[in-house]
DNA sequence: ACGCTGTTTCGACATCTGTCAACCTAGACG
DNA sequence: CGTCTAGGTTGACAGATGTCGAAACAGCGT
């Protein structure tokens, strides 16, 4: 295993961070693995799945607490976890704005996330 | 949202079902996210990801568990069951071949996942 | 039959999920 | 200006789930 420059030592998720190939063509490193993998596993749960989902495709871009909270089945609070979540996997971002509290999602890091499963169709093989 | 012939009620994550459109794009449905849900939770493990990208980047398109088991700092029953939950994620197929077992990813539910991540370039707003 | 390879089972330990209560903030009203 | 009400977040806690290692089991080759 070559040393790079190792530019990727923190990966910073904030950015559109053109970091990584997609796996199925090269070996992902142990580094990349360990900061990517939370985002993974912050999606890994319907409740966040379609959190996600609903502030991703939300008109403006934006969705509000108070439109998400009633769409569950769930409490408040357990809903603000999930939120926290996505928040501290990097995957949405929060802003007050007078009562109530706006999530956004952030485009960069799902481009990432997308860009890593990417599959050649051509290169399929079969 | 009309109810098209309801194709997805259960998802073959076997096949190249095309069931889903971004999550950006359209919220996305409580039975969708509960299927695709645990696929993502496979991939949010750093072990699990990169025995995923060692598999999907493999020359021939599969690898040997004799292969994959010495990259990692741990014992051999911990890489069987990381593998374990990545069959049953549906994103690799395991083969028996002589003494080895043989791992293959799916590129159809790869695919299916980057797809649901998939944020338009033009349309990222701001 | 023996050894090797890989999986499975079992158990200890850690992490995650969801709820209740309390707190903080912002706006409304007297 | 103080207080009241409403919306969200945080902290603490039981229950469930996931992680990993040690030992035992099953398939294959010699």
């Amino acid at each position: 295993m070559p040393k790079q420059a190792a530019p990727l030592a923190l990966i910073d998720l904030s950015t559109e961070t053109p970091c990584c190939p997609p796996i199925a063509q090269s070996r992902i490193p142990a580094e990349v693995a360990t900061v990517l993998a939370p985002a993974f596993k912050a999606l890994g749960d319907p409740v966040r799945l379609q959190l996600m989902s609903m502030i991703a495709s939300a008109p403006d871009g934006e969705a509000c607490v108070c439109d998400l909270t009633p769409a569950f089945e769930l409490s408040g609070p357990t809903i603000s976890h999930h939120l926290k979540t996505l928040r501290e996997a990097g995957l949405v971002d929060a802003e007050r704005r007078g009562t109530w509290v706006y999530y956004r999602a952030r485009p960069g890091i799902m481009r990432q996330l997308a860009a890593l499963l990417t599959v050649e169709t051509t290169a399929a093989g079969a």
